[in-house]
DNA sequence: CGAAAATAACTAGTATACAAGATATATCTG
DNA sequence: CAGATATATCTTGTATACTAGTTATTTTCG
């Protein structure tokens, strides 16, 4: 009896549409906590790492079946985060054919140069208006220790402390979602970075133009401490044409790109 | 015989690793063209564009099934394309339970403005110094055509030539990739864009902005054109206040927000 | 009749199978 | 033996089935 009502009811109120049962959506979440790791989650963070890092060089072939063998899941979730690389350009998807590790754009690599220069503008200067004491003893603190990783000669954990650094000005400067966007430009140039870093002596003087962003930052100087900052971050500029002609097969050479190149 | 060496050799070379046929990736690639448009290119570019048209409101529920229905394909592009959505930020996706469009949240949109802003700013500047004469005469173009889809009162037409507008700009100080980021911010701010446009004299005030902006750039005048910029762009600042108190349940209250909102 | 518990229905995440096209290898022809 | 053709094998794109968890509904019990 009670299941013929049912089945009656069902039919005669509403005949076709399933009638979806989430009417009101969750409350508030939209948190930056990144809920829950997928499969795809640690797929994608194993390969950008990996890519970053110039462990896989541009070109080197992606293979999808030879990923899931390794972390023992399906394609879905391989190619969910394949999917996500291509996004982000890190890789490039031939329809029938493969996925390959992106060529490095010198185009977009100029853009991003410049793109990361105007938003870190923002921060540092914001930055400077509104950091707390603290924040600047936070800052210091980071400072230092990116100091013993350069003794130490550490690049790993060096480079770790120079990514702090620039996110704690964000941080201060209270724009958290420009830092996202500083972080997905960064994607961009981390492995052009990654190429000239072996040069000798860099380390130290990357702590040293910290230390003097910091130094205009906490005389309260926002023009200074911009200034400053754009000194520290057009040193990445500087040789292109080097390594471009060090490691070509790493580089795309855009047609399009004509001889003003380092005009800013 | 020739079979049997060549699998010696497979077998003493490399042994385990199936060893991919497509060693050298395509030459160059990597172009603007999208390539091929997929299912999923499809069903993510038509629900993004009735999200940002505020056609699918906040909360509204995204039900798989019916997309794939109503397309008449499965599962997996349309669910490649909810991911993408995800990824932009228009849509949240909660595990086993469904997936919404998302509210728009106040600091985001804040950052958005100001990222925005600090990015036009490099194109304007760029493009004041660099523009040839036929790009100044293609922005004059746009500039009447806004005009007269202004006084046509087509706001769909108005809009399209308000980006032609920054886009040409990005263009002619040779920053495409700048006008990509752009345009990536635009995607987080046009759903508050629409809810603000219906103010009677909007389109007539933005095209006397563009003009100002224009002017300055045929002057060769940067830091003019930069102003002027600023100007146009701080006119979406402006009452952020009144439309979350208009329309509460598009938006998301940041509690980390505090008071100093519009500070820049 | 009302509240708690059990059940049913729906969701996203995953696994797997197949289709269509591209590349490499093997075969055939001169 | 060289070049063109045919075949086999790889790739990504798509369809479908299944799993586990969440939400709505129904049933049960006071």
């Amino acid at each position: 009896m009670s299941r013929d009502s049912t089945h009656a009811a069902l039919g005669k109120d509403k005949p076709r549409k399933p009638r979806a049962h989430n009417a009101p959506p969750a409350i508030d979440l939209h948190s930056r906590a990144p809920r829950v790791t997928k499969n795809s989650d640690v797929v994608y963070r194993d390969l950008r790492r990996a890519i970053i890092a110039m462990e896989l060089t541009p070109g080197t072939p992606i293979v999808e079946k030879e990923i899931t063998e390794r972390y023992g899941i399906s394609r879905t979730p391989v190619r969910e985060a394949v999917l996500k690389l291509a996004e982000d350009r890190l890789v490039d998807v031939v329809p029938k054919s493969g996925t390959f590790v992106a060529r490095i754009p010198l185009t977009i690599l100029r853009e991003a140069l410049v793109a990361r220069r105007a938003l870190e503008e923002v921060t540092v200067r914001a930055a400077t208006a509104r950091a707390s004491e603290s924040q600047l003893m936070q800052l210091r603190a980071i400072i230092q220790r990116q100091q013993e990783m350069a003794d130490r000669g550490d690049e790993q954990a060096f480079h770790r402390a120079d990514e702090d650094f620039h996110a704690e000005i964000a941080t201060a400067g209270r724009f958290p979602g420009i830092w996202d966007m500083i972080q997905q430009i960064r994607i961009q140039v981390e492995r052009y970075r990654r190429l000239t870093l072996p040069q000798k002596g860099r380390m130290q003087l990357v702590v040293g133009e910290h230390n003097a962003v910091l130094e205009a930052m906490a005389a309260r100087d926002s023009d200074k401490a911009v200034l400053r900052m754009h000194e520290h971050l057009n040193k990445l500029h500087l040789d292109i044409s080097v390594f471009r002609d060090l490691w070509p097969e790493f580089f795309i050479y855009d047609p399009a790109l004509d001889d003003d190149f380092l005009a800013d």
